[in-house]
DNA sequence: CGTGCGATGTATCGGTCCGATACATCGCAG
DNA sequence: CTGCGATGTATCGGACCGATACATCGCACG
């Protein structure tokens, strides 16, 4: 999962490692905590070993600011590779039973605007359909065992059985809207930033009718 | 964690590997998928060296069932000790950081049965303030960062905001019914199973005035 | 009658990720 | 000028997972 979240990141711009972990902390902040240290940097190795990154020089280009500053060393500055873009490619592509769990769908959500719609589609209804099970687990145990249970845990499952229907019921808009080839609600907001080069796929724009 | 869970089902009675699994899948399935195998197994190894469960003997008393059956081996009953007992109520009252994460807090709330009010109230309040941090960094980011960021991953981002604030309004209200001393919401429920016997501080009843 | 399949049951191995810890530099506020 | 908080790289032990292996039991289906 790290793997495929550094490959993405790196796909937007190089980046040291402490850059990526708050990159990714913004990113993912909804679902999961922060990335620890002790994960990411064995992960940037790996990588690089198996060639998907490399290391950049610092400064890249036009060196306007910062310009003496001597040494400067530390601070490894990290890019994604042909092989790593086609490596981020086919994990965005290629789902796992783990592309459906909470931490493993919410990276693959995260990068939706770099994978095509039929992927999403999938996607989407993958995690439904898991969190379907999920929620008639606990509507079973919530019938069939509530009397084995004290009030504390009934109310943990209560709890966790709301949440699964809310999930469900955000899913459903969202497979409506793709389905309907529009992005996420996103209720007005501008948005339209300053969408990079490369070739991926433009996340799907302000719904312009394409039929005449 | 996982020591925590076992140590506290195990309080209930004796089990078997198997039979733990699926018991800690009934009370924690609202929070975290099936307790692994290749977790379960080292865990109760390392409880038993500690000395805080033991292999209980199968067939306790009275075998009125499953009669003859000869060999009847494999199967390891474990049955928790007194050492056992004090280390449960140890790591119960000690809140840690990891407390507060989604599993650890997951955890300790199935255990609140076993847990005194204040530990109880404790938990809460740390569990509310730490949602409310995570819920603060979310609300930063679809603030200031927004345009920084595509369609899908501020879905995310607002999917999990919402989730925060629900969590936030349902921890407020187990924190007030836990101030005036009753038990969960648990809109009516009978409840009242067959509870055992062990010292453990009775769950909260339904509200008998203790006051004369 | 058998046979094979799904539930029960115990166990290990490699790998991912986390939390604690260490350490070094930089800018700036006191 | 001194110390402190942000920046920055790095390792180590441990927790937990997923895959896998293997053995027994009951019973449904041919």
């Amino acid at each position: 999962m790290l793997e495929l979240a550094i490959l993405g990141l790196l796909q937007e711009a190089p980046m040291h490692g402490y850059e990526l972990r708050k990159e990714l902390t913004a990113k993912l902040g909804a679902i999961r905590a922060a990335i620890s240290y002790g994960s990411l940097y064995p992960t940037l190795r790996r990588l690089q070993a198996a060639g998907w990154i490399t290391e950049a020089a610092e400064t890249p280009a036009t060196a306007e600011e910062v310009p003496a500053l001597t040494s400067r060393r530390g601070r490894v500055v990290y890019k994604i590779t042909a092989e790593g873009k086609e490596r981020f490619a086919q994990l965005i592509a290629q789902a796992g039973p783990e592309t459906y769990d909470d931490t493993g769908f919410g990276v693959h959500f995260a990068f939706f605007a770099r994978t095509d719609q039929a992927t999403r589609l999938r996607i989407l209804e993958g995690r439904r359909r898991k969190i379907e099970e999920r929620r008639e687990g606990l509507r079973d145990v919530l019938g069939r065992a509530a009397e084995r249970l004290d009030a504390y845990t009934l109310e943990l499952q209560r709890h966790g059985l709301e949440a699964c229907e809310r999930e469900v019921r955000w899913l459903e808009e969202l497979i409506a809207n793709e389905r309907s080839g529009r992005a996420p609600t996103v209720p007005d907001t501008g948005t339209a930033g300053g969408r990079r080069e490369d070739t991926s796929p433009p996340p799907p724009g302000e719904s312009r009718k394409e039929r005449p």
